[in-house]
DNA sequence: TTGTAGGCGTTATCAC
DNA sequence: GTGATAACGCCTACAA
């Protein structure tokens, strides 16, 4: 026995009431009389009545729902993200429509397309690995729909942004190791096709130039991001009687990778070589020796693309100015960087 | 100039056709000649026309869209979930809508809610730490929406689930410690409000039951699921020397803090002591020494429950029998259980 | 304070 | 093959 679901329309025929002023009372207008308001909000509650948010949607010409497209969902990085959106919308009476590009600019465009036909309010994105091309995000920008863009951004789009100060955090994480009296610090960098990774090679790439050191030959590795990757390079190094004394890596499982390789050859971090990883991962202050890491304030970052959206979205001017947010990652120094002279 | 986005009214307009007709000819139906087709969908591109999917999920009383709620999304092992939910539905063009309760119930119900109002075709749920009362969760199934149950479930509810076999695992887990060597085994133990914490503790206590030891008394801590509480105690029990000579912790974290506290005493692990942790976190295998875990396929589990779901909602059956899928989670033996004889 | 009527953008049913 | 029309459930001028 399945009766479907009873909508104003029930409960007016019910109630011997207009549509209308259904509709009223629930939505508590002042124009209601008390009586009927409650007359009409016990029996809604007595049948189980719940509005059909669709349906409002349709009317009201919106939805009151945010797409949000990251390139993997269960990355740590992501997670916090998402976890910062969610609890930001949700408290502000917005749901979360989530799509994952599993780094593919297919999928990418797929989730786009969806969340448009869906009609929701705006979009929050971290760009695929593979996003070179930005046609169908300007398709979102040409239909008004507000797009922020977080972390990985195309800085030519037009939208409002928010993003770590990468080039500093390499700035600052290679200054450190050289106020740690490390000379050779190498560079182990990720895919350049990504904006951050970028920007972590440029600021490394101007600390070494701005420093004192007299061979200020910059030592780069790209595209090494996973800790089996950075090992074989370290154990390379070793073999090749290359080893520089110290390395930045532009993420923490490269770090782990060369720390492994090194513990394994006996090579002594710190006193050895020195560590600086990125994105503080909850494993860098478990391992040991403890690996210095960038907090990239994640959950933050979330919270305030909300924020940034839910602000466009309620001030909708006409000539806005794209503006972007920058949040200094915090340079959190662990065991791995500090060199007992 | 912001021109609103063209409906298939638009386009009939346009073209000289019927609504009917463009909307056919777009959906491909077969009663509409190539001709009017290609004339109305190369327009449609044109114009840059999407679907109104709100519109569309209003007429058909059905939305594709599947609710999530779970306790917190920046937890690995929900996170892991949710991608493997995202993979399946997306594939099968059903959009997710996720919620998080932040282990509150009040937060819980709010998220159902608005699932129900958002007429999703279902709900895939992992229930909060205060879930006690599931009278919300009733709801969803008297409105036949398909309700499915992971890891946290609540037994008593009618619905599928999709569970790890907890009480097997814990048992697995002692007899392996007890193949090591060790005598006293202790447990730490979760919040046992919540099931899979009672499960494990349960197969904890029958594996201990059924050992061969002269001294059968289970030795149990509850409730410590945080590493620092878990160093709290194990420092305590090394002060008061009632050190058991092995652990196995509902929680890698809880593990983890154990494992720090004898480090920090130099009592040998696994020489001394043995330590099994259960979750298979991703610093379990990077950690020295490594730490024996268990992996309870969360990626797969999330697959899992989509397809249950997918399946139910295809199959819509009279009188469908509640089922639940087991995983069994993979002991994975690392050094931190060894014991070298 | 309440009722009437129209429409949001689709799709489905019925005619022609 | 195509056109006309109603309906999904809700909200909101406008009228009374």
């Amino acid at each position: 026995m399945k009766k479907k679901a009873s909508t104003i329309k029930d409960i007016a025929q019910a109630l011997n009431l207009n549509i209308s002023t259904v509709s009223r009372a629930l939505n508590n207008s002042r124009k209601i009389s008390d009586e009927t308001k409650k007359l009409v909000q016990d029996y809604a509650e007595k049948v189980n009545y719940r509005p059909n948010a669709i349906a409002s949607s349709l009317r009201m010409g919106r939805g009151n729902t945010i797409g949000l497209v990251v390139p993997r969902i269960n990355r740590q990085f992501f997670s916090n993200l998402i976890y910062g959106v969610e609890e930001v919308l949700n408290s502000a009476g917005y749901n979360l429509l989530i799509c994952q590009s599993n780094e593919l600019l297919e999928n990418e465009k797929q989730a786009i397309n969806t969340l448009i036909n869906a009609r929701v309010d705006g979009i929050i994105i971290s760009i695929s690995k593979q996003t070179a091309s930005y046609k169908h995000l300007e398709t979102v920008i040409n239909r008004d729909i507000p797009l922020i863009q977080t972390d990985r951004v195309a800085d030519l789009l037009p939208t409002n942004k928010i993003v770590n100060n990468n080039f500093k955090a390499s700035y600052i994480a290679v200054q450190h190791l050289l106020d740690s009296g490390y000379k050779r610090i190498a560079h182990i960098s990720g895919p350049l096709a990504i904006n951050i990774y970028k920007e972590r090679l440029n600021g490394y790439t101007k600390a070494i130039e701005d420093s004192r050191l007299s061979d200020k030959s910059p030592i780069i590795f790209e595209n090494i991001i996973t800790d089996s990757e950075a090992y074989k390079l370290a154990t390379g190094l070793i073999s090749d009687k290359k080893m520089p004394d110290a390395f930045f890596a532009a993420s923490d499982f490269a770090a782990l990778g060369i720390l492994k390789a090194l513990k394994d050859n006996n090579i002594r971090v710190p006193d050895d070589v020195g560590i600086v990883g990125f994105a503080n991962e909850p494993f860098t202050e478990i391992i040991s020796p403890a690996l210095t890491s960038f907090d990239q304030y994640s959950i933050e970052m979330g919270r305030e693309a909300a924020r940034i959206l839910l602000d466009e979205l309620e001030n909708k001017q006409e000539n806005r100015v794209p503006k972007q947010i920058t949040i200094d990652p915090r340079l959190i120094v662990r065991e791995s960087s500090i060199r007992r002279l």
